[in-house]
RNA sequence: GGCGUGGUAGCCAAGUGGUAAGGCCGAGCUCUGCAAAAGCUCUAUCGCCGGUUCGAUUCCGGCCCACGCCUCCA
């Protein structure tokens, strides 16, 4: 039983995942635009993505992950220009920092990571193809448009048709760029753009003179290059259901005249929130992940606050959560310590072993309750629940594998989850008075032992003891 | 205005037509001189009002509140 199901915004139901191709799932997730350090909002949806991967591998499926870097558009040639750096030198910057980040989270890399820009000749090609077609038309000054009226399914994915736009928007709200007031319809929408003074020396040649990609038009070039064969899943955040993920669709299907269907699933994250409000650095409640490092928490338990919540609904993030977070992550590491230990295993080698897809048998026991609520639209915080209480319940060395492929489909670093409170430095007279605790209560003089324990805790520390000693922590 | 989501214990959060998982925190108990750790136990009638039903938190209708999207945005 490997199946997995997901919420397919095209039908508004889950639905369960049958690959075009075998056993094989093309799964494409629309990536970052480079031109700062992600923040955690982004990773929220990153991370959702990990483990629908995650999931499906464990299942038993090969997914072949694409995810592409924007690394060219607006903002990312408005910043390097101010910071006089060549676009690709500082694109390259943000992305090595996304990597890091990744990593830092434990995520899988994709197979495929396209950039924008190495990919300039398809898009060209797809252009080209959507003018022969009928659906596309170039404007005056070099600019070509998708004529979205060509294409009688367009909104079939935002339900376009079923919504009322606001159309009456404030007359500054009218954009300036030129190539808008060439549009013949206020819904068409550019794919290529005609080069501009604030583009500096970014552009390259097309049959339309000067120009560079328009955002849309990127992921529908590389997902039909790289998984032409396997459109399987497609996701990203709420918010690129419109326009971003229509207009994908309408190009790639009308570009190869309607002989594919642009992607079966689409899946779409919802968007956090920080204390009750969307993140925004004027509220001051704008984090990343290095934010949340420096208040002590190590990306794992970032990673469990930001995925413990249904991926399908706004989770409120704060700070909050982070300790709850800790705590839970701690549970869980102690119980695979004792697994493995009794196991005389090591947890990266049997993390690896699942990982290779070594352990891919039903056998799910005692967590059959948790993986069925997993590969259900992905639900973590019901496979939580199963979990914990299945650890309640004091399973023995079977579980070693079951639990360990559940936290491989969950992408915890069990490894960063520190259990111990980190050593700091202790002032001397504190730790005179403690040895001097400890050797009161070495001589059984429980009174003096317990009236200077009453003296630390005035000076703010309590004294933990060991068999062998003592740890002092700060009150 | 249109479309959509959500309102479950102090906090976070699953879920189901038949009297509510789990996590965190807190409290009590057990166990260790004390403390810590560990273990055990405890805490909700599911926004409000109607309806359908033998029975609704779960279905339908209305209302209130919060939030999101409506062509920059994960």
């Amino acid at each position: 039983m490997k199946q997995v199901t997901f919420h397919n915004t095209l039908s508004r139901k889950a639905e369960p995942i049958v690959p075009t191709k075998g056993n094989v799932v093309g799964m494409y997730c629309c990536g970052p635009t480079v031109y700062a350090q992600a923040h955690i909002g982004n990773f929220r949806t990153f991370l959702a993505q990990d483990v629908m991967r995650r999931v499906l591998q464990t299942a038993g499926y090969k997914v072949i992950h694409v995810r592409n870097i924007t690394d060219v558009d607006d903002k990312t040639i408005a910043r390097s220009i101010e910071e006089g750096r060549q676009l690709t030198e500082f694109t390259e910057h943000w992305t090595q920092i996304f990597h890091a980040d990744c990593e830092r989270f434990n995520m899988l890399a994709p197979q495929i990571e396209p950039k924008a820009t190495e990919h300039i000749a398809e898009q060209i090609a797809m252009i080209e193809q959507l003018i022969q077609r009928g659906h596309a038309y170039a404007s005056d000054d070099g600019s070509v448009y998708f004529r979205v009226s060509s294409f009688d399914e367009y909104g079939k994915l935002s339900r376009l048709k079923e919504r009322q736009l606001l159309t009456d928007a404030p007359a500054n709200d009218t954009p300036v760029d030129s190539d808008e007031y060439t549009r013949d319809s206020a819904a068409d929408f550019v794919m290529w753009k005609s080069r501009k003074p604030t583009d500096g020396d970014v552009y390259w040649d097309s049959p339309w003179g000067q120009g560079r990609p328009g955002w849309h038009l990127e992921c529908s070039a590389m997902a039909m290059k790289y998984l032409g064969n396997n459109l399987d899943i497609h996701s990203g955040g709420v918010d690129l259901t419109f326009p971003h993920h229509e207009n994908e669709i309408a190009q790639s299907e009308c570009s190869c005249g309607h002989e594919k269907k642009f992607f079966k699933y689409w899946i779409h994250a919802a968007h956090l929130l920080v204390d009750g409000q969307k993140m925004s650095k004027s509220l001051d409640n704008f984090y990343t992940v290095d934010d949340i490092a420096a208040k002590g928490y190590p990306p794992v338990v970032l990673r469990y606050a930001l995925t413990s919540g249904a991926y399908r609904q706004t989770i409120n993030f704060t700070l909050d959560t982070l300790g709850a977070a800790q705590s839970a992550l701690v549970r869980l590491k102690k119980f695979s310590d004792e697994l493995l230990a009794e196991a005389g295993l090591k947890r990266a080698s049997v993390l690896k072993e699942i990982a290779k897809g070594k352990h891919l048998h039903d056998d799910w026991d005692p967590f059959a309750d948790a993986w069925k609520k997993l590969t259900h639209d992905m639900n973590i915080a019901g496979a939580l629940g199963a979990i914990f209480t299945a650890i309640k319940a004091k399973p023995g060395p079977e579980a070693l594998i079951p639990f360990h492929k559940l936290i491989f489909a969950l992408g915890y670093d069990l490894d960063q989850v520190v259990i111990e409170k980190p050593k700091v430095d202790v002032p001397e007279d504190i730790k005179i008075l403690a040895q001097k605790r400890w050797d009161a209560k070495q001589a059984k003089d429980w009174a003096t032992a317990d009236a200077l324990r009453d003296e630390l805790a005035a000076a703010g520390w309590k004294a933990l003891d060991r068999k062998d000693g003592f740890d002092l922590e700060q009150l």
